[in-house]
RNA sequence: GGCGGGGUGGCAGAGUGGUCAUGCAGCGGCCUGCAAAGCCGUCCACACCGGUUCGAUUCCGAUCCCCGCCUCCA
């Protein structure tokens, strides 16, 4: 039985879908200025990891995660860059799909864009202005009437009252409460504009996900996700928009994943101290940043550094370590547990630690739990129970040579081919008992990375 | 200021009212020509002060400290 730790809720419940064996999921995905920092691969791992553990169990699950395509950084970055909106967001939307893609996530069901869906988000602000909860303001933008809304600042834990006591901001003189937010923004000249009701214009951040859930989920669906700092504003004002249009529940269960952190900082783009994917992979294997990520529970903050990183690289190497004695080479489908046996004592554990709010560090340690055994016993299929294991967390699903060996073409150390010749070489020293210069070898292929180990089968090897 | 989340062994990171987290690192051993890998053993914890309890790292209260949200942000 699966427990979720509902932010509404402020506690674990137990998971019950509207409908049984499917899950609706939204996720929050990227405004697509930039590339994917390391935050955003979080999101992306973690949800897709949440994916895959609710497919495990038997769930068929309508996943969906946005792309914000249209917004304020957008034009101005376009701008800065001389190029057009469209170009700017094709490029980093394919960046990103790279990043995820290397990380091992599945790509979701649908990935709507803001752009495709604003005819929805006009009908939708109609709806709110009909149902007295939204007014245009004179200067041509349309804003949501908080005040108006019953519950507004449940989700984050705020009363109107507080919140106005935190206000950080000069208050916009069209708006009728300070708090009241944006859902159709005036066009000024030069910006992309779409016709509306209330002249040209385009739509408001928040808007979007009430419109586009409600295209591809429904009314009211399952699950929705995202970063901690979604919660407020963004997702306490599509409640707002979607309860308030459609005048009953949206979502039951509402998860937050944890900031990824620096120097114990909340790494953000504000800040400037924040990694892309794309330059900590020129450093670190892809899996071995997965596994990094989901060696933390979702909701801890998980603080980043190249130590932490390398410890995660150790980590992952004693589990393919483990798998490579056993010769275990033949690669399962990511996505299939079909002959995955859920009887056996690791795989009962693992799956606890799963149902248990997806508690990825305590199912981790069940798979090194497993490779101990596996290393004792010589066993086959405990071996392959493990990689099958593994394989829900989407990690150990590559050839273990592959993995400790490295790819050949982005190592810029010698090539396997080197290797062997001087492996060769020592093998016959060794043979000759002429054992200085078998070390002499082994050595001088220590400095270049390589690290030795004699089996019953002979020398592999494997990079540092 | 308001609201929320935390402080676990050298590092990372789970968890629990009373014998094990787990990984890396350390130490001792086995194995090895020597190593590496692996195995066995082992050291090092639960911020601080009270309270509840037969017993608290785990529950309650106070104190200190850290982080987040309240503004765009995953």
């Amino acid at each position: 039985m699966l427990e979720i730790y509902n932010t509404l809720a402020r506690e674990k419940q137990e998971f019950v879908p509207i409908v049984p064996g499917k899950v609706g999921l939204y996720v929050c995905g990227m405004t697509v200025y930039d590339y994917c920092h390391l935050g955003h691969a979080r999101v992306m791992v973690v949800f897709d990891m949440a994916v895959k553990w609710l497919e495990a169990s038997g769930y068929a699950v309508n996943y969906v995660r946005n792309i914000t395509d249209i917004d304020d950084k957008i034009i101005r970055r376009a701008i800065e860059n001389g190029e057009s909106i469209g170009e700017l967001t094709a490029r980093f939307i394919e960046a990103m799909h790279e990043d995820a893609s290397a990380l091992g996530v599945a790509p979701p069901d649908h990935e709507p864009r803001a752009t495709q869906y604003v005819e929805h988000m006009i009908s939708m602000t109609n709806t709110l202005i009909a149902k007295g909860l939204a007014y245009p303001a004179p200067n041509g933008d349309v804003y949501y009437s908080v005040h108006d809304f019953e519950g507004y600042g449940r989700l984050s834990g705020k009363s109107l009252e507080d919140l106005r006591a935190g206000e950080r901001v000069e208050v916009d003189p069209s708006k009728r409460d300070a708090l009241d937010f944006v859902l159709w923004k005036s066009a000024k000249p030069g910006e992309p504009s779409w016709d509306s009701p209330w002249g040209k214009g385009r739509p408001g951040w928040h808007i979007e996900c009430s419109a586009m859930s409600e295209e591809l989920l429904g009314e009211h669906f399952d699950i929705h996700g995202g970063g901690q700092d979604l919660q407020f504003p963004h997702h306490e004002n599509e409640i707002a928009q979607s309860e308030g249009a459609h005048g009953h529940k949206f979502v039951n269960y509402w998860m937050h994943n944890g900031f990824v952190r620096v120097d114990d900082e909340k790494m953000s783009k504000s800040l400037g101290n924040f990694f892309t994917v794309r330059e900590v992979l020129e450093k670190f294997d892809a899996e071995v940043v997965r596994f990094f990520i989901l060696r933390a529970h979702y909701r801890s903050p998980l603080n980043y550094s190249d130590q932490h990183l390398m410890d995660a690289k150790a980590a992952l190497t004693r589990l393919y370590t483990a798998l490579r004695r056993l010769e275990v080479l033949e690669v399962s489908d990511h996505s299939s547990c079909d002959n995955l046996d859920w009887d056996t004592q690791y795989a009962k554990r693992f799956r606890a630690a799963m149902d248990d709010d997806f508690n990825t560090p305590e199912a981790i340690a069940v798979l090194f739990d497993m490779a101990t055994e596996a290393n004792i016993s010589n066993s086959v299929p405990l071996s392959i129970q493990l990689r099958k294991l593994g394989g829900v967390l989407g990690l150990l699903q590559r050839d273990p040579r592959q993995f400790l060996q490295g790819d050949s073409k982005q190592s810029q150390g010698m090539s396997a081919g080197q290797i062997d010749t001087l492996i060769q070489q020592r093998t016959d020293a060794r043979k000759a008992k002429d054992f200085a210069e078998s070390d002499r070898v082994r050595n001088e292929l220590l400095q270049a990375g390589i690290i030795l180990e004699d089996g019953p089968q002979g020398t592999t090897w494997r990079r540092a």
